[in-house]
DNA sequence: TCATGGCTAATTGTCGACAATTATGGGGTA
DNA sequence: TACCCCATAATTGTCGACAATTAGCCATGA
């Protein structure tokens, strides 16, 4: 399993999402069970999801369902509407762009906090998680998800070390989830993984020094950096698309 | 009713939204009253709310009901534990200060965005939101009631002008929310009115110049000084409770 | 041929009842 | 008296059935 779903779940426990420690009704197991099928692209993005489906696929009724459903819509990851019925959202190229600005913001401010905040061992096991990050791109430089999902890693202990639950709940409940979804959507592996190393060491750095403003900055420039990248690898791909078909 | 209410509803930008109000279920309906019933206080912060106390007091049996609360809990403003119950969000001190942190980055990039994007039009209607507020304090400089809910009105018509939906849904779906159940809460009136004013003017001149580094920075301070100035008068609580105990 | 109207089927919304879990209170014992 | 255990009550979780609304289809007419 990703480091990123251990790290998700509080506490450690079994690598496959069995009967989970916090999982105490059936809707909140089906919840996370719907919340990963979407974000791993089980669930194709902008497919309707009906009621009675999902309620047989699961074996259970369509109450918890409905619960579960309602947690999803919170979350972002479905769209309903009333007497009609829900889709999986389908994130377009402006909200995703949308959600940069976001992230921009949130984790620019989070990085800053973390500065302040972060203790000794929340450096260290950022340190830690930057050194496992690199082996594994050494290791397959090609490959480049497990990098990604490190990414995500190493974003995510930032946030927790904001010691802000607003700003945790926030990103890391929410708005990392829809980041993975849209990897899987637009099968979007990183393409600068040896710049977002530079800058992911730069920000920890800044970070151990105690250095708020330009911690903030730092991750600031890194979450454009990211954006202005898939801005400029969208572009590409609508011209390709325009020249072939002017072909 | 209050200006901010008709904001959040009537401005005919949401292209879905026509004029029938979202009661289209039982559970949409449930949910904005008890969402109106908490920010205005009538549900005291803290208390336990029971399912069935609530099905008979609305009239509606447990499923919508149920719907709603988990509504409400997505929103942060009840919390929920499983087979115990849910009780109404007590913010407490630090809870603030954290969101006025989350605050700060939201808004800072939605007064960047809005010096963006923002139309002549929207601008101008932001123009007159500021006259009317100045107004009502002219009016009733004692009472800072309504000068804080044209407060709230200010910073979502920015928001709006920012043309950025998940920003949009964050701050005044969520977060805007939750500072005026904190007013409630803490009976905080605005103690800052002019300077708030001065301030205000600052911003839309920038939005208005699109200076969005300027529009970003001074709404960034705006939300920072709010912040400072909720922490002092806390502090200050503080130390008049322990001089009167000390008695 | 196309538009329109109603009809049917499917899906969502709502309800009441039952099962599972938790909180509470009383009684017994050290 | 204080503590623990158990029985009871209340609340939450789950289920199946019924009502309301919507989408699709077919027939009818211009």
């Amino acid at each position: 399993m990703t480091s990123l779903t251990t790290l998700s779940r509080s506490t450690a426990d079994t690598p496959n999402d069995q009967v989970s420690p916090e999982v105490r009704t059936l809707a909140e197991r089906v919840f996370h069970q719907l919340q990963d099928a979407i974000v791993r692209g089980e669930l194709a993005p902008g497919s309707k999801i009906t009621e009675p489906g999902l309620s047989k696929t699961y074996g259970i009724s369509r109450g918890p369902l409905r619960e579960a459903m309602r947690r999803l819509e919170a979350h972002r990851l479905i769209e309903r509407v009333p007497h009609v019925g829900a889709r999986v959202v389908k994130l377009s190229m402006k909200e995703l762009l949308e959600l940069f600005d976001v992230r921009e913001a949130l984790e620019s401010m989070a990085a800053r906090l973390a500065a302040e905040h972060m203790s000794a061992n929340e450096i260290q096991g950022l340190r830690e998680v930057l050194a496992l990050h690199e082996g594994q791109a050494d290791l397959k430089r090609g490959e480049a998800y497990y990098q990604r999902e490190g990414d995500l890693d190493f974003h995510y202990r930032i946030v927790q070390g904001s010691h802000n639950k607003m700003l945790m709940n926030l990103l890391c409940d929410d708005l990392y989830y829809l980041v993975r979804l849209y990897r899987t959507q637009f099968s979007a592996s990183g393409s600068r993984p040896q710049r977002a190393f530079v800058e992911h060491h730069r920000i920890v750095d800044a970070i151990e020094a105690g250095d708020a403003e330009l911690a903030e900055l730092l991750m600031r420039r890194h979450v454009s950096a990211s954006r202005a990248n898939v801005a400029d690898r969208y572009a590409t791909i609508l011209e390709q698309q325009s020249t072939s078909s002017a072909d």
